[in-house]
DNA sequence: ATGAAAGCGCTAACAG
DNA sequence: CTGTTAGCGCTTTCAT
């Protein structure tokens, strides 16, 4: 049996006095004596007073609360968004809310609802892989609850947008693997449905034009996981044997194709040079540190948190949609240093 | 300006019946009419009616939402942890809030008065590095709102608990070493005032002790992370030439030390056998891969929040409190497999 | 300087 | 089968 939670009500009881006196004197209203203010403030600490959050902001129609949704929390860069997204909201007074989709368009459905009856302010979100269909975003935007898609965006809803320019990241990428010399190039690419799977080939091919690189279509592998490349890498070496660089969707897939290349006892990055996308912390425990493009989750969630806070805050404002993009970096790393001959090598 | 969120107030007007019609139509109460309950479930559907969670909430003084304090949700094991919370806690029909403590002490404090703020049903906490006073957790449990420790936990409050058996993890982690043969096996410590470190020291003198292997000081190093790992394992094996295995006190630290030790030109794990602590994802990245001892984050979720929910929905069950003990295994790689000599290495 | 009363959206006696 | 009413905790006119 829950105790009675202390309310204003009580303290009013208790001093004598009514409870709108104790409200504005709980907020320093100048209306109230200073004496009054004392007694009210004195008991409310002694008996552990804590205002009930859900009484106001039912009162004022407004919670404070953000929601986010994201595919999956265990992954480091979903995980440095939320830090970002954190810090500037605890700052601003926000609470923060985070469901998981696990890339499950029901459970997207249900985590939008959630949000919804909750009264969000304001949502922050990355589309699950398996949703296609976005009415139950449209449910925000019918509130006019604003929303802020990051790194997943819904092409099909006019928001506000953070991106990574994964066009030019993979230039950068392709373009350093050539610079080093590289002439056969690989790259482990994901599904051309997903937006950056295509941004990412976009930027590939753009390199591989500007530097007068005959464009090979054997040479583009769909493999985007640890498990694919453990399983296709040796035999795509195999049957491209002249490949002398990978430019890999993401981390992982970059480092289980330098582990496989490496079985094949081939040298990294002296036979084949690898450059993955991401930069999250295994890249620096792999031997040889993995070069990459760096991925920039915590400034992304700081962005999409700062988009969407203005949009909360100057809800007069003219209807105009940003998108952000924030441009990647390329962290050249042993993967690719073929002068250094210190670099570690199996 | 926010357009008017539909209530059930506007489906009464609009149909012309009262709320409390409209509310039990709603809930498909026996007493309703199937033609008042169709109009007004249609009439709902097609106006986007969401129920406003807080008007409920206060109603009930309950809100079906849980609260989670972490010290940093980018660390692998608490998202896991996470994982397995959210999994338990949507299929019983909450909702997760989580805070991130940073492992500060003054945000936890903020983070707990906002969930006490916001009326969360009950609360799951891992305290933060820094926390040495345990009070604003009091305003928990005086306002009888259940807490469940899990991982870091506070020993001063009487609650529930869900801790791994760190010492049992670290004596089958030095056992192990001593079956493969290592009979000099330093110990890579976290600090005494942290109960892991107290624990899985502990662990590793009883396995010493249990088959009889001198139990030597020097082989015991203050040293429990990647950066610390780096500095100071050269010197320490230097010093202590006769090492022949390690058990770090968590998995970066022994994959740090292992990197070192293959840069000074040792074999692991033939000259040094290495066993971490933790079983995150890097173990399978590293090379040779990483024994380690399994640290269940996400079964240490579903304990912790199974434990919560069934506090919060038997409120009079007498006050009893218990510690859940999971006990992880040992998961011996190539880091400790001295037999295999095909495992890759420097 | 303080109080009374209405209302945020919803539910649940109680009354027909 | 449906409506009226009170109240969850709080703020805020409007009185006094």
């Amino acid at each position: 049996m829950k105790s009675h939670q202390i309310t204003i009500k009580d303290i009013a009881k208790i001093l004598g006095i009514s409870v709108s006196t104790v409200s504005r004197a709980l907020k320093n209203h100048p209306d109230i004596s200073e004496t009054t203010k004392s007694q009210v403030n004195e008991l409310a600490k002694k008996l552990k007073y804590e205002p009930n959050a859900l009484a106001l902001n039912l009162r004022r129609n407004k919670t404070n609360t953000i929601g986010v949704i994201i595919p999956e929390i265990v992954h480091h860069f979903f995980s440095s968004v939320i830090s970002g997204i954190e810090d500037v909201a605890y700052d601003q007074g926000y609470n923060v809310v985070v469901c998981q989709s696990n890339e499950s368009y029901e459970r997207e459905v249900i985590n939008a609802q959630a949000l919804l009856s909750n009264r969000v302010d304001g949502v922050l979100i990355s589309v699950s892989k398996t949703t296609l269909d976005f009415n139950h975003f449209r449910n925000f935007t019918n509130q006019e609850i604003p929303i802020v898609f990051f790194d997943r965006i819904c092409p099909e809803i006019m928001t506000d947008r953070v991106i990574t320019n994964d066009e030019g990241g993979a230039f950068l990428a392709t373009e350093h693997l050539i610079s080093i010399g590289c002439r056969k190039i690989a790259h482990f690419s994901a599904p051309q449905n997903l937006l950056i799977g295509q941004g990412r080939l976009a930027g590939y091919l753009r390199a591989l034009k500007q530097f007068q690189i005959p464009y090979d279509p054997n040479l583009i592998l769909y493999c985007d996981s640890r498990e694919a490349a453990i399983e296709k890498t040796i035999d795509f070496i195999k049957s491209n044997a002249e490949v002398d660089g990978i430019f890999a969707v993401n981390d992982s897939t970059a480092i289980a194709a330098m582990q496989m290349i490496q079985k094949m006892g081939k040298n990294v990055p002296d036979d084949i040079a690898v450059v993955g996308f991401g930069d999250g912390p295994i890249t620096l425990i792999v031997n040889p540190q993995l070069s990459t493009v760096e991925q920039k989750g915590y400034e992304m969630g700081l962005e999409a948190i700062k988009l969407l806070l203005h949009k909360i805050e100057n809800e007069t404002a003219v209807d105009s949609f940003q998108t952000k993009v924030l441009t990647p970096l390329l962290i050249a790393r042993e993967s690719t240093d073929r002068l250094k001959k210190g670099s570690a090598n199996v």
